[in-house]
DNA sequence: CAATAAATGAGAATCGATTATAATATCTCA
DNA sequence: TGAGATATTATAATCGATTCTCATTTATTG
């Protein structure tokens, strides 16, 4: 395919999934486009210094990436894809569990289970 | 040292912990008893084996083992030490967030911020 | 104590993820 | 179109974590 503009093709990817992926699961959703690795990866970077990109960490598969403007969201790793959703909303009382002297300046939520499509399947 | 009984070593300094440990937190804690960093390995895949430890994933540094009794819990991340913390406590209203036609099984939190030591250094 | 089995430490090997390199392709713009 | 700057691909190199290998040490049993 045409390149130079490998970025925009995984710049969009990103934004259509529903969830973080990270840097293989794009890889493999750009199969067929003749896009690098590396590329991928590059990609990534320079969106994150950019600013247009947020790292982010889910369990059990490394960072992944998602676009920056998305609200304050969870995720929902199902066991059985290992793909990673976006949630809608967030918890109450994370304050309560802060031990005295600590900081809190963050914090993440990770449901874990089985997807609709990996459910319905077993 | 004496040997042959690493284990119950490396077995005391998880159960000491003030939360969960990876293989090489573990190994430099016991630096200076000369034990092995494989046998450091080998001592938390039996204990995992014979159910007496669990391993856990927290953000930031793969995966990370404590003793199997604990009660539920969710953990601190230091961002300065990457040290993770037990917490006490859990929160509520994590059902909500789950899509429809998935299937909740677990749910991890994890706090991220400064701990007491590193807050105070600052 | 002697024979045998199990555990250990040191370092090599492996594995997956990420990064660097070099040759090639594409783009910009005059 | 042509020169020069940038982007891309494929692959090799690197990196940290984990596992494997093997000679040695310790434990067990009689």
């Amino acid at each position: 395919m045409r390149r130079a503009k490998q970025q925009l093709t995984i710049f969009r990817a990103l934004g259509e999934a529903d969830g973080p992926l990270s840097a293989r699961e794009l890889w493999s959703r750009l199969s067929g486009t003749g896009v690098g690795l590396a590329t991928v990866y590059r990609a990534l970077h320079r969106g994150v210094e950019e600013g247009a990109l947020e790292s982010v960490e889910v369990l059990g598969g490394g960072v992944r990436y998602e676009p920056k403007d998305r609200e304050h969201h969870h995720h929902f790793l199902c066991s059985v894809c290992n793909h990673a959703f976006d949630l809608f909303g967030c918890v109450e009382g994370l304050e309560s569990l802060v031990p005295d002297g600590f900081q809190m300046t963050g914090h993440e939520v990770v449901l874990l289970g089985t997807c609709d499509a990996c459910g319905s399947a077993a």
